[in-house]
DNA sequence: GCCTTTTGTGGCACTGAGTGCCACTTTTGG
DNA sequence: CCAAAAGTGGCACTCAGTGCCACAAAAGGC
């Protein structure tokens, strides 16, 4: 992990910080659809073609942001005991990324309100499950009966893609109403599709 | 259901039909994302603007495809015995159109294979599974146990979410290897979830 | 049958995301 | 110092989608 990054990718990452900064102050005050790219590129101090060398779209810097959590989530799968059932293991990686959400509300409750309310945000979300669903299905994986077959696992795919429904819909339950606990949401969702025993 | 239409409704909806017609032509030789609405225009015989007096997107002629076998599993969950747990009867409702697109594979597996391979589809997939979570958890929340809270139930959510998000890996899996049976796949993957007695 | 109102239609100009290309400047390294 | 490489802005383009307008066709009252 301690790559020696030359000056040109230290500037390259400065640079791709900033913007995501300016970015998302903007999404905060006027939403992700209403922010139009020449919005952040000016923002940011450069041109709208610039800001395309940075990201590739206006979701990149969606998905970066979600990025993190994800490889948190990964972290914490594999450090589970190998005996764990998934379904278990799952639930309780989700728990850190869910305690520090609710932890620093202010600022991940809008961030969630507006991930499941505004429209052109959707496929974004889905696009890091997808993701994620590569990343932590292999893991997945490890914790199910061999089978037969060769290729990819289904049951892997589906239990992982599962899990992330059920948090999907844990936080979009939230999102409506912040009253309520994240983590006790994601029992409910999770204990009603499996038993978390 | 037996609602008279007038000509201009009647007419209308024979026009959506041809648009229809003629976009899948389009869309099955070229593909989703390399079929402009200027060739659906002009395939179908109209102008680009009219195109979007009948249809306000181009994913709208995606959705309104998959919206029938939508409605079809709908009804299927609703006739499903009422002490019949969630899960197994989510898989039951399934089974009338798993067993149909195993039926006419030549059209229905293309049509998977583009769904899951074309990235421009991935957001018109997930906004029919939205639609569908809809349809299906109010008739998910009559088969649980009832509960304390206000609001709708998190846990209806949960289920119907896992549930598709299993037949969608099944899918998913069935667009990678069509020598695989979809309804196995759908067994394996729900099975590997909770289980399915 | 005529006349008014509604509905459908095409055209045009616009926004906004994203891309290819080109010319110019800056940085890098021999 | 000088040449190659990398970064930058500008321009013109494609494609989805929208608002507006003028015009043709159909509907319905009389």
């Amino acid at each position: 992990m301690g790559e020696v990054m030359s000056l040109r990718e230290r500037t390259r990452g400065a640079v791709r910080d900033e913007v995501m900064r300016q970015a998302w102050a903007l999404f905060a005050s006027q939403g992700f659809e209403a922010t139009t790219i020449d919005q952040i590129a000016e923002a940011a101090g450069m041109s709208r073609r610039s800001f395309f060398r940075y990201f590739e779209s206006k979701d990149e810097l969606v998905l970066e942001q979600l990025a993190e959590s994800g490889r948190a989530v990964a972290a914490a799968l594999a450090a589970r005991p190998a005996e764990e059932s998934p379904w278990v293991a799952l639930r309780a990686a989700f728990d850190e990324s869910v305690t520090r959400m609710e932890a620093n509300a202010e600022k991940s409750h809008p961030l969630q309100v507006m991930l499941h309310h505004e429209p052109a945000l959707r496929s974004t979300v889905v696009e890091w499950r997808r993701r994620l669903v590569g990343l932590l299905s292999p893991l997945v994986a490890e914790r199910l009966e061999p089978r037969r077959g060769r290729g990819a696992d289904v049951r892997a795919a589906a239990v992982t893609a599962s899990a992330l429904a059920c948090l999907d819909a844990a936080q979009g339950a939230w999102a409506l109403d912040d009253d309520l606990r994240l983590s006790t949401l994601l029992d409910q969702a999770m204990g009603a599709v499996a038993p978390l025993d």
